[in-house]
RNA sequence: GUGGGCGUAGCUCAGCUGGUAGAGCACUCGGUUGUGGUCCGAGAUGUCGCGGGUUCGAGCCCCGUCGCUCACCCCA
């Protein structure tokens, strides 16, 4: 039996795990100066955790949710979104009786059973915050910019911002009540009739060509919004303005999940294939309340790790790790391997990354793996180093020599 | 769930109208008993995805199957 990764399943292997890990530590890095805090949560939930908090109706959980049964004979899931079981840890936790908004972040996995494609994967990773407890427009601000700032950082520049606002509940019904009577006038298949019965503004998120000629037409929530709901929308527009931030408007941009109200938002890619979203979010008001908690409204996004990795690549961008091996050490005979260990020890203990050549190998073969360890430094030790205390280190970058006292080593490394 | 493309060495791939399996890279050792990268030499590695069929003979043709991949749907 041979056995190989599940179907669907985008491991990171060394080098390329480097990449990754610059992308998601590019990620987190602008939440955390905003001061927002880890928050590691359950990798798999109740099962109703999804169906009602995700909503019956979408995709992700009628067709996509990898469901299995304990021994206990409970329903679990493993997550395929972050939102809800942040908002079921803060409930739990009582975290929103403290002081308001709660700001966290989240990094990890996430699971849909979904036919594999370029850029979407059944285990994916995803980069997420959320914002609870707020109504200040500032914050959807805020949120939207940790995102942007996080592909500046990277070096992003081929993508677009597009934003909508969803509206509270007047303003979905007024909407929803106008779209069902402009979808009953149009010709529909099977599959689309079904959708529009459940959730008609999803109907709205089609992509293909014929769809979107069909809905030109069709009502778009903006007009519908409430005075309340307009304004807020303004001051999210006017606060991202402020900040130099460019976005487009989408007023067709109609999120995934039901959860959303009021802002939304996708960050689209332009040089990726098909899966060209590299992260989005928005508001969710009446999220915790439906989880059974109090009604606070919050707003967050999640990031796709793996896209904004092929983002980068797509646009050439160079992802180098920040740190490398700065000492390798070759040594000669048993009694020189003892000391290197002891060596390479001290020095780990000083903050300095060195690695060795194991085995018994010829000096040749040793520095061929030392030359390959992308090392700075390399220093062979044998008998005459161990007694005179005295090496010869050695720059791989020229092959310039220079001599150092082994007890020196970690101030010249530094 | 539906459709297209592809499965040959660790990796990237060649392999003619069917004739008995190859290259480059990587790896190990040596040329140079204590100094890498270049060069030269040597070595190891294959159930040609799997199963069946046609044939004197199949990596190549046919059928099935599994896997990968891209796209539809949808999303990170």
């Amino acid at each position: 039996m041979k056995f190989q990764v599940p179907k669907g399943v985008k491991e990171y292997l060394p080098p390329e795990s480097a990449k990754f890990e610059m992308v998601r530590e590019n990620l987190i890095a602008p939440a955390r100066l905003a001061n927002y805090q880890l928050m590691e949560t359950a990798v798999f939930e109740d099962t109703a955790l999804f169906t009602s908090g995700v909503g019956e109706s979408t995709d992700v959980v009628s067709k996509e949710m990898y469901t299995f049964t304990d021994r206990a004979d409970r329903s679990l899931t493993l997550r395929p979104e972050g939102t809800a079981g942040v908002m079921r840890a803060v409930i739990e936790s009582g975290l929103d009786r403290g002081q308001l908004p709660v700001k966290v972040w989240y990094s990890g996995a996430f699971f849909r059973a979904e036919r594999p494609q370029a850029g979407r994967y059944r285990q994916f990773y995803q980069v997420g915050v959320e914002a609870i407890g707020g109504d200040d427009p500032l914050i959807d601000v805020e949120v939207i910019s940790l995102a942007v700032q996080a592909f500046k950082n990277l070096g992003l520049k081929d993508y677009e911002v597009q934003i909508n606002s969803l509206g509270d509940k007047p303003s979905r019904d007024s909407h929803r009540e106008a779209l069902v009577k402009f979808l009953k006038e149009i010709d529909l298949d099977e599959a689309t009739r079904e959708r529009a019965k459940i959730n008609p503004l999803r109907v709205l998120d089609d992509k293909r060509p014929e769809m979107i000629a069909a809905l030109k037409n069709a009502p778009v929530i903006l007009d519908y919004l409430t005075q309340d709901a307009k304004e807020r929308y303004l001051a999210v527009k006017n606060g991202l303005t402020n900040l130099g931030m460019k976005y487009i408007e989408n007023p067709k941009l109609v999120r995934g999940l039901d959860y959303y109200t009021h802002t939304t938002f996708e960050f689209v890619h332009h040089k990726l294939g098909a899966q060209s979203g590299i992260g989005g979010g928005g508001r969710y008001d009446g999220l915790m309340e439906k989880l059974g908690g109090q009604s606070l409204s919050g707003i967050g996004f999640g990031i796709g790790v793996d896209r904004v990795l092929l983002a980068c690549e797509a646009e050439g961008i160079e992802l180098s790790p920040a740190t490398h091996l700065s000492l390798y050490l070759v040594p000669l005979g048993e009694t020189a391997r003892t000391f290197a260990i002891e060596l390479l020890s001290n020095l780990r203990d000083q903050g300095i990354r060195c690695d060795m050549a194991y085995g018994e190998r010829g000096l040749k073969g040793a520095m061929k793996s030392g030359d390959k360890s992308g090392a700075k430094y390399l220093v062979v030790v044998g008998e005459d180093e161990i007694t005179s205390g005295q090496a010869e280190i050695k720059q791989m970058s020229d092959g310039v020599v220079a001599s150092v006292r082994l007890t020196e080593l970690a101030d010249f490394l530094k």
